[in-house]
DNA sequence: CCAAATCACTTAATCGTTTTCGTAATTTTA
DNA sequence: TAAAATTACGAAAACGATTAAGTGATTTGG
């Protein structure tokens, strides 16, 4: 590795003069600077992240935390299309990505907040994680800037996907296919399925249309087993739904094949909806009904805020940032 | 930050004596050892991996490298999986994982090696890139220690998906399903398609199947329009085929489509096969009949021979090696 | 024209570790 | 019991960068 020492060397310059030549302080020479920068890219030079990090205490490296119990943090299909929008901004911004968790399945167990400070992680984003971890706590209690997705902390920038809206949105466009028998298969206890099944109700309520207790039911996200024995329930009714609501678009296959092993039709017996707009769902037949959850924007927003609590973190406002889904109409919903 | 220096200070004895004692060196006494160590939890102490690195060269980092262009990185199904598992395993032996990619993109635009010597990773893998690029090829050439997956570069050991034995399989499960004429649209040109390809050709030919050149397409991985397009080629044929494996399980329901548009049924008018084993395709009707790489396993053996590279470079082999999948067998593919 | 300001650079300390080489004190060996 | 070996620790350099403070030379101002 060639080092500032090489370039001082090879321009009989000191050190000093080397590293601001390169970082263009003012109080250079501009032909020694030329020159310098030109030596430097000759010999290939390129900094030392642990020089610069160990002095300057940035790293340029942002820890990115998330599930790893279920293993559902990489293999998500909203969390990994939002990481990946993440990512992009951040490159483009100069920073790296490392991941945060198993920290505590390491041979010198840390915790969260330790590892990020061996590390140096100039902040982290909190997503699709047990947020009400003793662990997670300490992390967005310390001084380190953090941005959580989906989650609200006090105190802490978070960058929420619109469920409200999303819900509501949803429902409204299965109304106006004609139901009003509307059950909802939510997901397990998290911020995010309080706020959907608030507004499930809510606009239900709006609308006008009852629904029964019979017609909410619980299945973890992404359990197609679970969205399959509850949609079973569901058909059993006397009174049975004709549209029925799923807390993902994975779990709503699950409902699916329930529906189909009873030798009913989608959308003509029963109509389907999910959450989420996993790609997969617009390729399949009947395409699926679902709202999008713009993970792009999400990503995006989580980068610049992070960054900007980072870099400004005087004038950088917590805030709460709210990211609009969109429903995409699907032929599992059908008229009725 | 509670650094060496504050344990030195509060136990009397120098920073020497610290950083000896916190690593177990023999030199020091017993008793200063673990008063030391005591003292160091008591403080809540946590090396600094910056000042670390820069002393040793060694990160505990490892650099991770895949396709971004396409964003087909982390949003791929088969890819997430592997990544995963690389994690998990790496994190129980103590290394971090960082992406490498999108160095180009960078303010100050670093190549792959470059992005690599910066941070200082002690090693990188190398998943689902354009492998051709000379910035990859300079990466893979340089001295740092590296495993690429799916992929044979001279010298560089590989974790390799046994695509043969699965192509193999899956066309000798289909063939005892009773079908005769088969078509395989294959991917675009890769080490992976010219082995799935080639495994194809060379199964028929010992089934003593005949292959017409007709019978043979190509669509971009995961590309279900290109799919969609070529199944309706392979569909308008005089003598069409009775089964048509995809590229990817993805591509799969575009051929899927195209299929169920022309209202014809799977299995009973035609039946199709994918490859790769994604989740979905377990839950939906008729279930996937496909190829289940081991992602779980490429992953973890991709980590293990990339750390025993690093760490006992004299005694390990640069080798390849191949991980079998499995046939999952499904009701997409029916007997004839 | 001389003092003050500016310019262009260097010196040296520092970040938090690791590690080589000493060196006293203690123990072993012959 | 004297020499040799061992034990337990410390001093200091080094890793590769940044940066405050200092310095001589040149330029500017009054």
């Amino acid at each position: 590795m060639v080092s500032m020492k090489d370039i001082a060397t090879a321009c009989g310059v000191s050190i000093a003069t080397v590293s601001k030549a390169l970082n263009d302080h003012k109080d250079i020479g501009v032909e020694t600077k030329e020159h310098i920068k030109q030596k430097a890219k000759e010999m290939g030079y390129f900094p030392n992240s642990a020089a610069k990090t160990l002095k300057t205490k940035r790293s340029y490296n942002i820890g990115v935390l998330f599930a790893v119990d279920d293993h559902s943090g990489l293999t998500h299909d909203y969390f990994a299309y939002v990481l990946d929008s993440l990512k992009c901004t951040m490159e483009a911004r100069g920073y790296d990505i490392t991941f945060i968790n198993g920290s505590s399945v390491r041979p010198n167990k840390m915790s969260y907040l330790e590892h990020c400070r061996y590390r140096g992680f100039d902040g982290v984003v909190i997503a699709n994680t047990q947020f009400s971890r003793s662990e997670v706590m300490e992390l967005v209690q310390s001084d380190i800037p953090s941005v959580t997705i989906d989650h609200l902390f006090n105190n802490v920038s978070a960058i929420m996907s619109d469920n409200v809206k999303g819900m509501r949105d949803l429902l409204h466009y299965i109304y106006e296919k004609g139901h009003r028998k509307i059950a909802y298969i939510h997901g397990a206890d998290s911020s995010v399925t309080r706020s959907r099944l608030t507004s499930f109700y809510k606009t239900a309520a709006e609308l006008g249309i009852d629904v029964p207790d019979e017609y909410i039911g619980e299945a973890a996200y992404r359990d197609t087993k679970a969205a399959h024995i509850e949609t079973e329930r569901l058909l059993d009714l006397k009174d049975r739904p004709t549209c029925i609501l799923y807390p993902d678009d994975f779990a709503c296959f699950g409902g699916i094949n329930a529906i189909n092993e009873r030798g009913l039709r989608i959308p003509n017996d029963i109509s389907v909806a999910g959450y989420d707009g996993i790609r997969i769902g617009r390729h399949v037949e009947p395409t699926l009904t679902t709202v999008k959850q713009d993970t792009l924007r999400l990503g995006q927003l989580a980068a610049e805020k992070l960054l900007s609590l980072i870099e400004h973190p005087k004038t950088t406002i917590i805030e709460q940032i709210i990211v609009e889904g969109e429903v995409y109409p699907g032929g599992s919903v059908g008229a009725v």
